[in-house]
DNA sequence: CGCGGGTTTGATGATGCTCAAGCCCGGTGG
DNA sequence: CCACCGGGCTTGAGCATCATCAAACCCGCG
């Protein structure tokens, strides 16, 4: 892979959802620009400004957040073809809550706020994009809500294994704890239990 | 108040979020119709599919999702000035997780996803709008679920508390329970305890 | 080979649920 | 105007789930 088949990617991504012109993919692809992270680098970092938004091309990035005791929890895994970033931080140049680290090595594309919002600009058919795009992380977000104060560990960990089958796999398991809102400890006894 | 005011109201909020010329203020106020809800009444409803999107122009919604065991669990309240939905099926014609009902007598306009679609052909500029307020209920959203798992029930009592004073006076306590992920028992309990 | 992070196991405890009963209070009908 | 009804709030006792603290174990890597 090199520099342009990452950018046809994303512009790959963005064409079966929108439609664009051979011009605009060109635009839009000049817009992004490529990074590479190490397994455990930090893409953004709580307490600092995320002035990037970023689509994965590949590898899988962790997105946390770090309460008041130091207890860290998983808001969700970015995997190829998805994003990573903190909107509030990004639109608002406040601190951001949350933190971002590659769980192996990594290619992202990355655009910070100036430069996204003179691609809007130029191409404003991406603000029906990025509308779709944030939707459907609302209702991902929110069916994650409704399952996590409904149901109990056992149960949204079934729900984690059915919908993201092989994530075991990927990532170690005190995270996928995390993500499920529980200790190590916890998810080590209960698939001990779920075993019987 | 009449039906240029209520109009207004929306053209008013969102003339403060984007520009709009005054042809497009009139296009917008066209697109949407007024209905009114007496208490108790249902916005929509889970299980059916929810085609409309509601401004709340006076009163207040609960929006809440019914788990397996018949529990409720209210994701938000829509005060005046907010919106009341369920995007995911809104968007996909799919039936609703979630139900949305008047807590006292209220003013609403609704439109439904046929509208919506032409009224942002017409005004291509509410694609904007539409993103940036989809961004900050996500942005809520995650501030909410954040908390949820990192806090306990005091800690959210007292956020809630912080974040909508007066809401005590509105909304019921077993609602409010209902918000804070408890049993109303509990909610009684550690009021009882607060005042120690 | 030994270090260190991740996982397992155990004992104990806090938080909030379940089930059950009583109480308060506003609304309704006689 | 009072009696009753019913929903919502309170209180209590016991319980389930998951956290806490601590120790042992496993295993890849330097």
């Amino acid at each position: 892979m090199n520099e342009t088949a990452y950018k046809n990617q994303l512009a790959d991504y963005i064409a079966q959802r929108i439609d664009i012109t051979p011009k605009e993919r060109e635009i839009i692809a000049n817009a992004y620009s490529i990074k590479t992270f190490k397994k455990k680098q930090f893409l953004f970092e709580q307490g600092h400004i995320c002035d990037i938004e970023a689509f994965v091309v590949s590898g899988t990035f962790r997105i946390f957040y770090v309460d008041t005791k130091g207890l860290e929890h998983v808001l969700y895994f970015a995997f190829k073809d998805w994003w990573a970033g903190d909107i509030a931080s990004f639109n608002s140049a406040e601190p951001s809550g949350l933190s971002a680290q590659a769980l192996e090595d990594s290619i992202v594309l990355v655009i910070d706020p100036t430069k996204k919002e003179e691609l809007l600009k130029q191409v404003p058919a991406l603000e029906r994009l990025f509308r779709l795009i944030t939707q459907k992380h609302l209702t991902v977000l929110q069916k994650r809500f409704l399952l996590t104060v409904s149901a109990n560990a056992v149960e949204r960990y079934n729900e984690l294994i059915k919908r993201s089958p092989g994530i075991e796999q990927l990532v170690p398991q005190h995270q996928i704890a995390s993500y499920l809102g529980i200790l190590p400890e916890s998810l080590s006894r209960m698939k001990k239990q779920l075993l019987k």
